[in-house]
DNA sequence: CCCTTTCGAGAGAGCGCTCTCTCAGCCGAC
DNA sequence: GTCGGCTGAGAGAGCGCTCTCTCGAAAGGG
């Protein structure tokens, strides 16, 4: 009782398996009245094609990865983001019939099954989201001949066109606007140094703070509304004058109120907030958090359309997407 | 310039194809020297065997189907529950050198499109998961002769195994604590009725009150934050004494604290508030929410394995898992 | 009317692998 | 010394599909 093959169909169609194979594969070429033989038969038979046998020849397997580069406990179910990538990314890939193989690569030894996999040419690109700057996995896919894309410029120099968003931009955005609002003492919590997003946010609020002649007042975090709570109660004890905060997460930022509400202090009226990313909780804090939200829809979304540009020989340019400043109560 | 095969591997190592499969395969009945040569034509050579000839062959493809069956603008994003499943199931079929291809079946579109794939031996096997009473899915991918299982007991009675936590006895332990707290008007906030959890949530509810003399106050949400908050306000409107409120899942908790604190009430002095499922939002609201939490890891990883199992014949039996009453400051 | 062009359909060669069948060689036993 | 059994290796048939090459027939031009 196996599955009807190819061959099953062109005999009950009376027509030669290459007919049927063009009738299945849409080639024009064929009379009407044959292929609607041929699609009759299909259809009383429920003929569906074998992928094993047609990517043996074709070399395509119509399949992407989605590879996760991240201890995946610390960040993945926490952050929202991830969700949200992954599922707009899938949602692209629908549309032209490609399949997500999605791959948490945390350890060291599922780099090697990742890179194994890959080289296995099991998928026909790999879409790449990893924002550590120690993370081997992206050098090591660059060398594999297969087309890869990163959400994210890498944190290592390396031949990956990628799709990000203006995170210097954004930070600068957040910053003016707490130096607009009359804010002096400007602090901020930032993300970890060998992260791109960590870095680059860091740089935008320094050069808004040289340019406006105020000092920095830097605590470092590590994304997780944990560290943030503890990086807040450290800058309070740094300067306990400090009068707003610009924090480089939302889930951090979270965390820094928490902190600032136990030390007593008031959203906005003592502090003002801004966060960075404008995940769902950012709506829904207390007071609703002013951030930087960036279009990560969008930013998924333009990570396909590189790959599959990719596929026809494409251009390789990385795409740099803008930020913008959502003001809510906390700033 | 391709890549290197099982021949060029066997005529390097001047063996037959056949033995260089045998060691490729880990088969024993290989002399010790011949299996040393063909490992190092294998590295030399940097071969990686082609998946589709493989599969091809031995008609397996080693990786199962995620199909996440519901709108995915909704849910996805916004419950991590999806994320955390979708990383358990993920790291435990890694174990086992398997891969995930990630399906999302929100149109009707997209369900023929995941039945197309399934039904074309893409994949070993499907996890589902299917919340909504009308989804046709489970029914249709049942029909297919490919092994399936369900997180969660699918909603419309259909030949499926499933891993499913108990709902009816998580909600009993919550509105028991709340009776024994000495609470008399505990109304309920209760799921979609066309969802498992939301009908099994509610039954425990109803249990316990008829079993402890009280009346039932009932508004529907659907699993929303958002509306959580509009029923809250429904049942405050509704029965402005009511002192608890058992809610069906964190999210419209959420959201009902908020409604609440608008009403100037405060928890858990005026009105308790219980949740269910424990995600992390919940140790960081105000005040912190007593909840009843389920193990979504362990039911993610019995899914696998039960999977897993019905490859080797295994039996199909449900598993259900226990809740746990987790309590903090809300109630 | 014959030859060339075009169009539609078939034949058949692989794609890279697994696995059964076959067989050579070597051992011990009678 | 011969024979049976067993181990290790090769030959070769497919798995189901695509795609090039070939060819017949119909159509059009000289």
């Amino acid at each position: 009782m196996r599955r009807p093959t190819l061959e099953a169909v062109a005999a009950r169609a009376g027509v030669s398996r290459a007919t049927a194979s063009r009738v299945v594969n849409g080639q024009t070429t064929v009379a009407p009245q044959i292929r609607d033989a041929v699609l009759r038969a299909i259809d009383e038979l429920g003929y569906v094609p074998n992928p094993a046998a047609r990517s043996l020849v074709t070399q395509r397997t119509d399949s992407v990865a989605l590879v996760v580069s991240e201890p995946p406990t610390r960040v993945f179910s926490e952050d929202p983001l991830f969700s949200t990538v992954i599922r707009s990314a899938s949602v692209e890939l629908e549309t032209v019939n490609k399949q997500v193989v999605l791959m948490l690569a945390s350890s060291a030894s599922s780099h090697a099954r990742v890179e194994r996999y890959i080289a296995g040419g099991h998928v026909d690109g790999v879409m790449l989201i990893s924002m550590h700057g120690a993370d081997p996995l992206p050098a090591a896919l660059s060398r594999l001949r297969v087309p890869v894309v990163s959400y994210g410029r890498p944190a290592v120099p390396v031949d990956i066109p990628y799709v990000d968003n203006d995170n210097v931009g954004g930070a600068e955005l957040a910053v003016r606007h707490l130096v607009a609002a009359g804010r002096r003492r400007i602090a901020t919590i930032a993300g970890p140094q060998d992260m791109i997003g960590g870095q680059d946010r860091l740089t935008g609020y320094r050069t808004v703070l040289r340019d406006s002649d105020r000092r920095s007042i830097v605590a470092v975090g590590d994304f997780t509304r944990e560290s943030g709570a503890v990086a807040m109660r450290q800058l309070l004890g740094d300067d306990p004058d400090l009068d707003a905060v610009f924090v480089a997460n939302d889930l951090m930022a979270v965390g820094a109120l928490q902190s600032l509400r136990q030390a007593g202090r008031r959203v906005p009226d003592d502090v003002a907030v801004v966060g960075f990313d404008d995940i769902e909780a950012a709506q829904y804090t207390e007071p609703p958090l002013t951030t930087v939200r960036h279009p990560v829809v969008e930013q998924a979304t333009a990570m396909v359309r590189l790959l599959l540009g990719l596929f026809e020989g494409g251009p390789a340019d990385p795409v740099i997407l803008p930020t913008e400043l959502v003001v809510r109560e906390s700033a």
